[in-house]
DNA sequence: CTTGGCACTCGGAGATTGCGAGTGCCAAGG
DNA sequence: CCTTGGCACTCGCAATCTCCGAGTGCCAAG
């Protein structure tokens, strides 16, 4: 059947390409790969791929190169996730393993997939909204101000200072003080973040007189971690990787390492994944809405402690890159993420 | 008198240059610059300046650049830092008052270095060992873990989860923790850091024999958190300037971005300072002892609350950058980013 | 539908040329 | 002794040209 040899042929030439980084032709495809059939052959399938927009032949008279399209369909129908050696998963996991805390956890992961995969990683801080509170702590320091320390279940903490507006120095400011704490941690303990700002933000409103004023200026402190747009932070590496990668953007890289200095829309990107939180995420050249990475792909998967997905990471190369390699390494990163924030989260 | 107008041809080569980024010829420079002699003697003083080694002909009939130790005559003889506009310094210090905290406070200032001076920004940490200790909090995770928390005077936050090897559950275990957290605060508050890890370390050593083994645990956290290599941590951005900038760079930025990516190298560099906290510290291509950096120019300066150095921060960036303005415009950043973290220190 | 054959197309590498900015040197003038 | 105009000379660079061959599209035969 002629499709399934067509198919075949994109297959071989997607292959090739990656390989090669140069434009494959009839010839050396019938040398490479064992299809069968003649150049000619090929040659014939090959103009039908290419009406099909699945292939590109960059000049009147070379070779063929994969489209995007043509990826697509090698990535969705053409190829399997190719698992990982036995080694591979034991150095990832050790290297994990050493971190002493969530910021260690993060910056050890991003270093990892970067070397890994030799392309930029990208790796999402978990997210505050779908996470619990361990602990709240509330630290005097000055005259009326005080920090409050949100501990979370993933081991990241944010701290704020707020003004309470009340002289905290005093044997009466210090009982307010741990008058504050206890209540906000019987509340808020083992509370799903925002269900927690919620409760809090009852709490003050049928508090005493004379507490609802420092307790309000806690809690708004509370709320604006939530919301802030730190919590949603973002940790690159290897960005040295796309100058090795150079020949593969039309531009320069330029544009590319712009685009990825704009953490907000980095974040957009990573936010729009699939529904299947294990399921890797493929954006390849133009299916990707930022300008300045429609010469890349992006493949990414979320992860998470304890079944829900906290955030997200992948990495962002060329868009000839070895497909099922990447999305076997950038899962399994992700399982061994999310195995170390489980036990963080117990310890 | 001939020494004196070969240093004013070498500046204004340095100008040119710097400017137009072409080799700059006699010519060019008698047009440009009111020397009061003819291009041939300005010819005459190249030759001479070409002897000292200051500038360098790319070929055999080019006009001249300036080398590395040109620039070091420019900067050290020819030149004046130059003052900031009042405009620019209102928009320094207002976006970085709109820091939450020290993370903010960090990547506010490495995001403005970057774009004020077009060039790769580094922002390194507030040391913990010149810092001093604000609070210790031990929050109980687990049935015999407690988390180490360390609030720092510059605002920063560090944790920890170690193993007390004591159950901590119960009505015995809270007693436990609490005492534990009057004594270090008792002793730990308002030290600096390196101080308190000592003291700390013997109080430990004359604990009552039940508490010394959770005390003893507790005060090796709050070691390691001293010695650890997180402790020194940099933060970058700008690196797609490099690529605007990409025609300066010898070979192409692969190797910078492969240098810049090697945090502790960096921290290295940025470590070595001259003795004068307030003086802007120029290295200049090779004098730069990593490979990937020698053919660009680091500009730094200390900065830190209260007088005391804490950490660094600079720019990377061609050997061909306009160093009067670099050097002003980081200095400028230092000096705002110390007055921030000084407010917050008393607030 | 497949295959070998064949004329044709272009991109890219390498060689050649011409141009002009810029130099070094020299001899004359302050 | 320094400065200056003049002048021959040097190369790097860009533009032009040529040539080569991989690879194509198409066709007619199997």
């Amino acid at each position: 059947m002629s499709e399934d040899r067509r198919l075949l042929v994109l297959r071989a030439i997607v292959q090739d390409y990656v390989q090669t980084s140069e434009p494959v032709g009839s010839k050396a495809l019938v040398d490479r790969h064992a299809l069968g059939v003649s150049a000619a052959t090929v040659r014939n399938d090959m103009a039908i791929l290419e009406e099909e927009g699945l292939i590109h032949a960059p000049h009147t008279s070379s070779g063929r190169v994969p489209t995007d399209a043509g990826y697509r369909v090698f990535v969705d129908r053409l190829s399997a996730i190719k698992p990982l050696s036995a080694g591979e998963r034991r150095a990832i996991s050790q290297f994990l393993a050493g971190a002493v805390d969530l910021d260690d956890v993060v910056d050890r992961t991003v270093r990892l997939l970067a070397s890994l995969t030799r392309q930029v990683a990208v790796v999402q801080y978990p997210s505050l909204t779908r996470s619990t509170v361990r602990h709240i702590e509330l630290v005097p320091v000055g005259g009326s101000h005080v920090m409050v320390v949100l501990i979370v279940n993933t081991g990241r903490v944010e701290q704020r200072v707020v003004d309470t507006g009340r002289q905290l120095l005093t044997p009466e400011g210090e009982r307010l003080v741990t008058a504050m704490r206890d209540r906000l941690n019987d509340v808020a303990s083992g509370m799903p973040f925002a269900a927690a700002a919620a409760e809090l933000r009852r709490l003050t409103e049928v508090s005493d007189e004379s507490d609802r004023q420092p307790m309000a200026a806690v809690v708004t402190a509370f709320e604006e971690a939530l919301v802030e747009q730190r919590e949603e932070r973002v940790v690159l590496a290897g960005q040295a990787n796309l100058a090795r990668a150079g020949a593969d953007f039309s531009r320069s890289i330029g544009p590319i390492l712009e685009a990825l200095e704009e953490h907000v829309i980095l974040l957009r990107l990573l936010g729009q994944l699939g529904d299947d939180p294990e399921l890797v995420n493929v954006r390849i050249g133009h299916e990707n809405p930022v300008s300045g990475l429609q010469s890349t792909s992006l493949v990414s998967v979320g992860y998470g402690s304890g079944g829900e997905r906290l955030a997200s990471l992948g990495v962002v190369g060329p868009t000839r890159m070895d497909y099922p390699v990447t999305m076997a390494t950038v899962r399994a990163v992700a399982r061994y993420v999310t195995q170390i924030l489980d036990d963080n989260r117990t310890s």
